[in-house]
Parts: C-alpha cells; structure tokens; sequence
DNA sequence: AATTTATTGCAACTTTGTCGCATTAACAAA
DNA sequence: TTTGTTAATGCGACAAAGTTGCAATAAATT
C-alpha cells in the first residue's frame, strides 16, 4: 500500500494539514510548496495519503480537487456510507468538512456506493463583514 | 442575458438533451458535434443555456462538467433550495436526475445557497447483468 | 433587402493532472 | 556506521478540459 517512506515532503504536506483545520486544494498545495518540491511530487504525495486513508478527497465547487484530514475517523463503521458534506465559502474560498452526516434516501433500482455533498455558500466569518 | 438567438448549434444541442432524459457530459456533446461544430461554441451555448434556466450543471465523479435538462422544473418555488441529487453508474457512465429532494440540516453560522448532490454507484442496467 | 450585433470559427493559450525514466534518498540489515 | 535495495523524487514532456481575442458570419429586426 501507499505511504512506506515518510519523507520530508510527506512530513511537510501533513504539517500543512496539521496546522490548519481546514480542507486543502491540490493548487494551493502546489502553490505552497512550489519551492520546495515538484508539483508531481505533490500529485503523488496526496494520492498515497488518500490510499492510506490518512486524507479523504472531494471535488470542490470550481471542478477542483481538495484533500482533508480523516475519513476513517468520520466514519463509525465501513459497512456504512460516509455522507459527511463539504462546505464551500463562496467569498473566501475557505472548504472545511462538516461533522454531521445527511440521510440519503433510497434510490429505487440503483445501488449507490458513494455519495459526494458539497454545500456552497457564506461563511460565518464572511457573513460579518 | 443569455440566449438571444436561436442558431442551427443552439437547436442541436437542445435537441440531444430533448431526445435522452439524460445528462451529457461537455466531453460527450463536444465530441457528438465535432463535425458540425467548434469545440468553444458547445461550451459557449451551454453556459447560455444555464443562465436562462434551461440547463443546469453539475459536476461528476471523474471532475468533468455535466449538463441536464431543467432547473426550475425540478424545483417548487425559486426561495428553496434546489437539493436534488446526481446518480452517475459506475460502470457505463449513465448519469442523471433524480426526482427527488434531500433534506439538508442547517449549518450552524453557515448560509448555504447552493446544494450538489452526487450519488456513484451501479443502475439497475448493469446491476442485471 | 439592408442593418445591426449576437454568435461562431479559429487558433493560441492556460490550467490541472499524468507519465516514463534517470537519479536520489529512506531505511533495513549487516 | 556502512552498504544495498527500491520507494520516492525531479524533470520534462505530454494530455485533456476549458478559456479567450478577434475577424468573419448569420440571426433577427426594420
């Protein structure tokens, strides 16, 4: 499986993580670290991380890839569908996960094995300005 | 705003979402028009058929854009939140509607404006085989 | 039919993401 | 601590989705 070597670039990108209780774009993250190693380096970095299920991905509302912390920790067990959403700013940019999980109803004649939400809309900091 | 005049291109695409109940993918209705028409025409009609409320999108699970029919149709009135969610097959890419609303719970010190719902998982076509 | 201007085609471009391959650096074992 | 194995990285080239400016074209209106 993925993560067998803890690099400095896999420490560093988990520090990005660690620091910030936030969901991280793919861009942004390349952006960040553009000094410090290669953008495939990144690509791949995440990937293994999302293998290890260290990081859980989703596709924000621009069409773009974001990683956060967790999603074993999110899920109470694996038989159960992980319907946590993901929250948007659509001022600020800011994407966090929300610690809940939103019922799906069935959906006659289709089996459904994953369920991607994403909430666009104002953050608190952004709503009092 | 957006459609002023109805070109040959703007009844041809109209026509592909009339003929499936369906959504297309860019990628799909780029490559289905290659012949007829410019790759930025597809994505410029579109996105004027959106602004009108003619199409809405989406995106899928692969990252790319998805268009479908409606939008005020599926919706009661325009001060609720249009919550109805995507199904995309896994195995053969059919993505569409689903009929239906999900009940999103409130977002403590969030205003949510915008829902999207991606359902993944197997239609009852491939689940038969 | 003439006029106006929205729409289109074209081509160049941007951005996100992937891939192969040679080099480097974790890390386990001696 | 040194050595050997191979995962991980850097680099560069590439692919695919989507955007943009501008000149040419074709709706729609009079």
């Amino acid at each position: 499986m993925g993560v067998i070597r803890i690099t400095k670039s896999v420490k560093a990108l988990l520090n990005a993580f660690a620091e910030q209780e936030v969901a991280l774009s793919t861009v942004a993250l390349v952006e960040q670290f553009q000094d410090h190693m290669n953008r495939s380096t990144v690509y791949r970095i995440l990937e293994r991380l999302e293998d290890e299920g260290i990081l859980h991905s989703f596709t924000g509302s621009d069409g773009l890839t974001w990683y956060a912390l967790g999603n074993k920790n999110l899920l109470s067990g694996k038989a159960n569908l992980d319907t946590h959403p993901h929250f948007q700013c659509k001022d600020c940019g800011k994407t966090e996960c929300l610690p809940m999980s939103v019922s799906i109803p069935d959906v006659s004649k289709h089996t459904v094995e994953s369920v991607s939400l994403l909430l666009v809309g104002q953050c608190s900091d952004c709503a009092s300005v």
